[in-house]
DNA sequence: CTTGACCTTAGACCTTGCTCTAAGGTTTAT
DNA sequence: ATAAACCTTAGAGCAAGGTCTAAGGTCAAG
């Protein structure tokens, strides 16, 4: 059984962080010493490290949480479960990824529109499309209050 | 001159968000009522349509801060300031573009690999991809405090 | 003259994922 | 025995861009 600050050496994350985790409901230590200290097992860092993927991926720490509570007991979860929550996030990702290139595309333009040099301002096209107000792409409405 | 709700009806913005844009110091009434009422002329319409077109391509408040500041003086602002800051947020844009389709792409071989079905997922590889740490590609780091 | 719609301010709260501080207790090495 | 290095907790703070509340002042209509 290892303490935290060694937990946090064999997985990269401060102390702080894991204990921020713990608060959340990510991880737990197996056992605490009678004075307290968190003591963490080999399926603690294993488990740790499941986070770690999952956050490389992209997964929010709710969606960890579920993932992980399929873990714990996977037998009772099926493989879908599992798909939908990868593939809401993955509809996310691309949602995301679809703003942005359009965004991108936008600036590429008004890159392309402008000398770029040294000369005044005045006659800017880039900042003439601002004030034209030629540009037009909200960025999708975010939900406020979970549906209902 | 009109008053702020209607300065919120022409924009699209709420009152609460033109205030607090006026608080980061990228808009400002130009006049106010004895009372402290704000009122808005043309000009100040045309300045957060401004704001509104950058923010709509994805420039940050500090960004368009610089942005108005320029167009408050074009005389003394060259156009490739304006590239540059154009140029600096393509390019995070495009960063960000990149980092979301790796995370993209991860989640489509993982939804390839697994089944999906009602399956337990005692046996799932998105879990055993996660479980065997597979996945690999570090978020990049963001920088903790400005350079110096 | 009162109601209701509108305006003012400072400041709290939200989201997400940390990051850090303060104030104190424990362990380990010398 | 004592100092360094570690641990504990609650809670504050940060980034970004809002969003909202409370408590109160103002203004136009009826």
């Amino acid at each position: 059984m290892i303490k935290i600050s060694e937990l946090s050496a064999k997985t990269g994350l401060t102390p702080h962080t894991l204990r921020f985790y713990e608060k959340h409901g990510l991880i737990q230590a197996s056992s605490r010493s009678d004075s307290g200290y968190r003591y963490y097992s080999e399926a603690d860092v294993r488990r740790v490290d499941f986070v770690k993927a999952a956050r490389n991926i992209g997964f929010s720490l709710d969606d960890i949480s579920q993932l992980l509570s399929i873990r714990l007991d996977k037998q009772s979860h099926s493989c879908q479960e599992v798909t939908d929550i990868t593939k809401a996030k993955l509809e996310e990702v691309s949602a995301k990824i679809k703003e942005l290139q359009s965004m991108q595309q936008t600036l590429e333009i008004l890159l392309d529109s402008c000398c770029g040099g040294p000369e005044s301002a005045t006659h800017c096209s880039i900042m003439e499309a601002l004030d034209e107000g030629l540009i037009r792409q909200g960025k999708s409405s975010k939900p406020k209050r979970r549906a209902q």
